[in-house]
Formats: structure tokens, sequence, C-alpha cells
DNA sequence: CGTACCCTTGACCGCAGTCAATGGAAGTGG
DNA sequence: CCACTTCCATTGACTGCGGTCAAGGGTACG
């Protein structure tokens, strides 16, 4: 029901010490951002781990992160729990095609937060309007779909070194594509195994072991949020990304 | 390159065969039905197995499924195979955030099909007019990623037995909601186990031992493409559906 | 009658899950 | 400032679900 729920203090802390390393996401362009401006909405800024919406209860709007990244998951009833998707700046996340039913989901905050909720009755105007609102609003639902279908080919056919690698992959060209720079060799990656390991259908121990080889074989390094990927051919090779295209191509992620 | 492929003839008189069957789809209200009729499209008719788009080449167009079912999937180097979703009529399949890039999947006529090709061009013209259009877009969109979310759960976080249950399950709900009748106890069912199995993240080889099992517990019968559910509630309760609402909830399939 | 496709079943194996112990880092409270 | 707690990463031993390989059988089609 309620829309912010602030979990123990603590977080707050290590919150501010995410803020400066969140810095440079604000340079993100994608659709997402736009709308936030353009449409009354609610803004909102919210410390790590906070739960914005919760599976079960009535919503009547969607998220659209602006700084930070939060997390669309799932809870199944003995307490598995499968995330969905990472929202980064620009990411929308929590449209439904039925507003009326029960959120499937929850969505969380992972690092410090800033976010814009817009209720459906402002969604249903862009659409409704039309013209390069609507574009983007449907270009970043596009964005999710194809996200989620990486990560549904993580999960259903790709071992767990080739999973990894590929959604470090995957992530470091979202990073880039919301970044200045060309290509970005080290970024902010605030998730923990477990969350790694429950997009990818992994247990945290085995995305553990999955890391470390990654690190053993010098293909990247990750300490204390960041991460650096070392040897990028050596991840495309490991992700199985055909590079028979400049990899202008496919920057969806 | 090509749009349509046709592949040996054999398909044909199967196809047939299935046509049949097919008939009480066209009962399907979803929003993309009404799409493809109001807007210049080429409508097409194809055998099963045909290959409607394909990965790498370019496309400047999305599919609407009218009738049969089809099926949008992605192949590794290797040859392993990922499906994403399987469209029924009513289903649009093959957006992509840039059209300009090369398509990252391939999509094929599982069943005699007929569908709708849309030009991007026609689509950004829908999104710009905006009004009820528009919304049933995105809605169809939306619908989309439901399922992919629904597709990563069962493959993360479900097993096998979990997983097939929960795949029949949210099937026979779209059958439902595109059919006339409140409940559908027997409806086709055109998959094979290699095509389920390569949704879920199975083998061909796990998903008959699976489907055996469901057979051999009395919850569903599955023979010459009719699938029947024996005991809905048996199938609820090994798919984890929390039965706390009343089911018009979760639709979305 | 032969062939192609798919389902079924069994034996075996390996990737990843489970359980458990350890240790470090960071926050909390006395 | 220092115990104490909490969270998380790491590592090892063992287990089991599902993959692999292979053989056999049914059905439809040519």
């Amino acid at each position: 029901m309620s829309i912010v729920k602030i979990l123990p203090k603590s977080a707050d802390t290590a919150a501010a010490l995410h803020d400066a390393r969140q810095e440079h996401l604000s340079g993100w362009t994608r659709g997402g951002l736009d709308l936030s401006d353009r449409f009354p909405s609610e803004i909102r800024s919210v410390a790590a781990r906070t739960e914005i919406l919760t599976e079960g209860d009535f919503s009547d709007g969607m998220v659209i992160v602006r700084r930070g990244w939060m997390m669309q998951y799932r809870i199944l009833e003995d307490g598995r729990r499968q995330v969905l998707q990472f929202g980064l700046p620009g990411d929308v996340i929590g449209y439904r095609a039925d507003p009326a039913a029960p959120l499937s989901f929850s969505v969380e905050a992972v690092t410090e937060c800033e976010f814009a909720f817009v209720p459906f009755s402002i969604a249903r105007r862009i659409l409704r309007q039309g013209g390069r609102d609507a574009q983007r609003l449907f270009e970043a639902l596009s964005l999710s779909l194809d996200s989620a279908f990486d990560a549904l080919t993580d999960a259903g056919r790709r071992n767990a070194l080739e999973a990894v690698a590929h959604f470090i992959w995957r992530t470091s060209r979202r990073i880039e594509s919301g970044s200045d720079e060309e290509t970005v060799a080290e970024f902010d990656f605030p998730l923990n195994q477990e969350q790694i390991g429950d997009l990818l259908g992994l247990t945290a121990v085995h995305v553990c072991r999955t890391l470390c080889k990654l690190k053993s074989l010098g293909v990247v390094s990750l300490c204390r949020g960041k991460l650096r990927v070392e040897d990028p051919a050596a991840l495309a090779e490991i992700a199985g990304i055909c590079e028979t295209h400049p990899d202008e191509w496919s920057i969806a992620g």
C-alpha cells in the first residue's frame, strides 16, 4: 500500500557512500528521463534497500529511475526470489497491462535512488496524446523486454560462467550507453552476489565461484563496488558475443 | 532477408490438420487483432515451420499473430536455442527499441498461421497519433513483458515439474482469455517437447520425463496435440499459484 | 514398405545446489 | 574506543536434479 517504507536507518550512511559513486550516471539519455521531467509526477529520493512497491499490493502508477540502481523481483511461496530486471537511470519499471490487478512483483532500491512515480492516469494521457512522448514510453518498455529476453537466455541456456560473463558484458554496455565516453572500463557495480544469482537463476555461492574464476582468468576485477573489465575480448568470448558486426549494434542490453 | 521461406512441402499437410484445431482461437480479443485490422499491413498465411524473420537479418516491421501459434527464439553460437515467447492470436512480436539494428531473434510459425506484418513506419505513426491504438500497442508489448517475466521465473527459480506445470497453467489461462468460455478444460497444444524445453531451459528428454510424471499424477493428459487439464487444483498447486484471490487476477499469461 | 519425426525409457555423469565453517568489513552500542 | 552484531564473500565436502548418450517404438507421410 504505502509507496515508501524506510528500512533500518543504517542504510542511510551506506547510501551516502553510494551517492558519490552514482554521480556520473546522471548523464543517461534514455527516454524515460525526459518523460519524468515533462510530466507531473512525484519525485522521490530513497535510501538503499527501500521497498518502493510490494507484490500483492495495488498500485496506480509506474516508476522511472532517475538516479541509482533499482530492482524488480518476484518471490515464490517458499521464499525463492527471481529478479526480473535491474533498473538504471532512464529505465521504466512497473507498467502492467492491467493496472487494476494486484502487483505481481516488488520494486526496491538497490542503492540510494531518485525516481519519479508516474500515475497510470498520466501514462494513459501520454499514450492518448501520442507524439514523441508516446514513442519514448514505448521505447522504454521495449528496452525492458530486450533485457528480459537476455536474462531469460542467460538463465535458460547458458551455464554459470557464460551467464555471469554475459550479464557483466551487457551491464557494461548499458552503462556505456548512458555515459559520455565511448567505452567504460570501470564502473560502479552495487549488486551483491545473491542479487546477481537471483537474476540468472544461480545461488550466491555459485555466483561467487564463477566470479572468482572470471577474476582468476584476468577477465574482470571487482572490488568495493567497482567493477573493472580487464579483458573485454575475453569477456565477450566467454559471453558468446559474435563480433561479426561493429559493436554499435545491439546496444539494447 | 526474405520474409517468407517455405520449408519442405510435407509441412503443409500437417498444417491442414492443425487448421481445423485452431479455429476456435479466432475468438481472441487481444488488442493486436484490432490493430492489424485498422492499419495497412501485409496479411500472410504460412505453413507450419515457416521461418518469418531470421536472426541477424534486417527487418523493418513487426508481426501481429492472427491465427495459429508462432514462436520467437534465439540461437547461441553452438546451436543451443532459447525460445523467448510463443505468440498466440492477438500477440505482437518483433518490436525493437532500435529498428535499424539487425534482429536479435528469429520468428517462425509453429502451426499453420495467419499474421499481419506491420512496417515500423506504421507503428511509429500509431504512436505519433496516440489514442486508443497507441494504448493497444503498448498493452500488447506489456503482455509480452509479463510473459517474459513468467518464463524467466520458470527457468531461473522453478524446478522442472514446477516450471512445466506453471507453463501449462498460464498457457491455459491465455487460451481462456481469448475464448468465449469461462474455463477451457481441453485445448489445442501444438508444441513438441523440444519447444517447451527451449522456453523453460530444459532438454526435450527431461520435459518428457516431467510430462510423464504430470500424466501419471492425473494432473493433465496430452494426446495428439490436445491438452486436457484433468485436475486444475493439483496443477495450480504444483505450479505454485497462490489462490488467495479470485482467479480473475493475473490473466496476463 | 521405408523414412522422418517425435516420444519414451534407461544408464550414467556433471554442473550447480546444499550445508557448513571461516573470515573480513562495516555498522552499532556500551 | 572497543566488543558485538550483521552482512557478505569465500571455500570445501557432499548431493541431486537435470543433461547426455543411446536404444527402441509409434505414427504419419511418401
